[in-house]
DNA sequence: TCATAAATTGCAATCGATTGCGGTAAAATA
DNA sequence: TATTTTACCGCAATCGATTGCAATTTATGA
């Protein structure tokens, strides 16, 4: 498809009349080529409407300038912002971007982990699928020294660098705040326990019961995948509870509001019946009435943090970093405010 | 950071003890090579664990299997199906993708287009930003003959190959709804009038109110940048004018839904003060209350079509498609349904 | 059995840029 | 002026895989 006359480094060394290691000494600005001699470089370089050929640097240099990054799904408010935030630091320090979602699956992710391998990016950024148990897709990168930084669904063995919040607080706090608000009977909507962010908040919200005197108790626990179409469907196994829920505390905002619009078909009155808290801060939470009570997850600075880390491992070779727990907040809203 | 010790085809030759093209052959199936020898080479491969250097191919080959994608913004929820749609496609086709975004400027947008350049994609998919004027930045695609193909905010000169639906229908549809619901007073709240998305569903707009007998009033067209802030304001806007308003057709359902919750709090009832038609059927128009009304806009068939395309124009070369026109939906909820 | 066609394989150049090492000329020092 | 630095520059190998063309082997047919 490309013009078989691109100009190359040797085109510009014929012009000049001097050798190709000249000129990419110039271009890259070596310091030991004389400051004429690159300007003329420089110069030509231009007018010949030269353009470095990235491919045959990356052969020779062994380094593709391109970070990996492997989500569960694209679609995702939260992950959108998280990708943004890496986008924006990877362009501030010349790092390209190869994105692919598992769409929740191991079996996807497997895969995109060995093309990213292949596609030999420096570094990868990963947030782990639903059902990925085991981390033997990682051991190439391991093995191969190639830096590995989880965020969000991070990876709970002692040698991974994790970016997350502290989950098990924000569970905790979500909890005791529908506690101090009255709840006694209080579900949890999570994902899989597999995941650190789900089992984290679920032992939060176990930590926040057992420290008020409130039984914990099986039937309340429920695990699906968080989507709209569980949500719905929790919001039925809710209405047919013998004894229905006074507090829901969901793991995710997009499962709290379609379980909130369900029950509030169905008559319910939130929060006076049943109050609610969510997690995130979806935009969607501000638009729900009532406007939902969440946790702030700060999806951008995860990425731009997850992003500047990588970087710096790359750049540096040095492992500071271990790994990086930021703030996140309960944000209460009318969804689980009983009490004015 | 990479082994120094990757097994190359040398390795596989060497062990075999024939040439390096023939292991090449071998490996990519070339059918020139002698079954026995092929399956020997893939044995060996196999067990002295060999991958492919996709770069050096690359640079042989001048094709990186690549498909750029340049985006306005990944935190939306159209474009991030969309994304999710054309990864579907590239991953099965075995193309890998680089994606950027131009956060709606055209500076962003130029570098990175130059950047996927460089990166020497094999061809693009491109939504332009808000403010894009000229298409000067893709002209060495064209010039080198590497396609383009553009969705949803596409490139109006006739060379372009565009992938939409009839945003002007559906302007017309949307804002005939409206009409037909007995609104005599219709707001336009669209983006830039440069982007063919906002100029053909205004352009809808007009004809229908032309084809009833409505005054088009330029006071009743706001122009902005459609996300959730220009929403509040344009809802002051609207609760400012000295004759509000009875019915809005906004260009997507983050405004629509801004503006529903500024009106709401003002107290404006909804559909029966002001009736409102949004864009996108964004999963918000279902839990916003009243549910909104908007026209469906299959964001994952976009993209599973635009990266079809491509692919296809990559293989065969034959430039076949021209342009393609999805369909589109009006979707009729409450916040629009005056009579029952 | 010998000539010819077909099936396999290997040689060597190529894709562009990078870089260790050695060479030369100019500048600095004695 | 002779000698040592310093500053620049070029040679040639290298990064792995691909591919046109020639060479070799094997199969086919007369």
């Amino acid at each position: 498809m490309r013009n078989k006359k691109e100009t190359t480094i040797y085109d510009i060394a014929k012009f000049l009349n001097i050798s190709a290691s000249t000129v990419s000494r110039g271009i890259s600005n070596h310091p030991s080529v004389n400051k004429i001699t690159r300007e003329k470089i420089l110069k030509t370089a231009m007018e010949l409407g030269y353009r470095q050929n990235i491919i045959a640097s990356n052969l020779r240099k062994k380094k593709t300038n391109t970070i990996g990054v492997v989500i569960p799904r694209f679609n995702s408010y939260f992950m959108s912002t998280v990708i943004a935030g890496i986008d924006k630091v990877a362009n501030q320090k010349g790092y390209n971007l190869i994105i692919s979602q598992s769409q929740e699956s191991v079996i996807k992710e497997i895969n995109n982990i060995e093309t990213m391998y292949n596609s030999r990016v420096d570094g990868l950024l990963v947030s782990l699928a639903y059902d990925t148990e085991n981390m033997n897709h990682f051991k190439l990168f391991m093995k191969n020294n190639i830096p590995v930084i989880f965020f969000d669904r991070v990876c709970e063995h002692p040698d991974c660098v994790n970016i997350t919040i502290d989950n098990n607080l924000a569970g905790y706090e979500a909890t005791k705040h529908l506690i101090d608000q009255g709840c006694k009977k209080i579900v949890y909507l999570g994902g899989s326990l597999k995941r650190n962010v789900y089992k984290n908040r679920y032992e939060g919200y176990e930590k926040a019961l057992n420290d008020y005197n409130i039984a914990v108790e099986e039937d309340n626990v429920i695990i699906n995948m968080l989507n709209e179409q569980a949500g719905f469907e929790a919001a039925g196994t809710i209405l047919n509870m013998k004894k229905m829920p006074d507090g829901i505390f969901a793991a995710n905002d997009t499962s709290a509001v379609a379980i909130m619009c369900q029950l509030k078909k169905a008559g319910v009155k939130i929060p006076k019946d049943i109050a609610i808290v969510g997690f995130n801060n979806n935009p969607i939470s501000r638009v729900i009435d009532p406007n939902l009570s969440t946790i702030d997850y700060p999806g951008q600075e995860i990425g731009e943090i997850a992003a500047s880390t990588l970087i710096r491992k790359l750049d540096n070779k040095k492992n500071v970093v271990k790994s990086i727990v930021l703030d996140h907040q309960l944000i209460i809203r009318e969804s689980s405010l009983r009490y004015k």
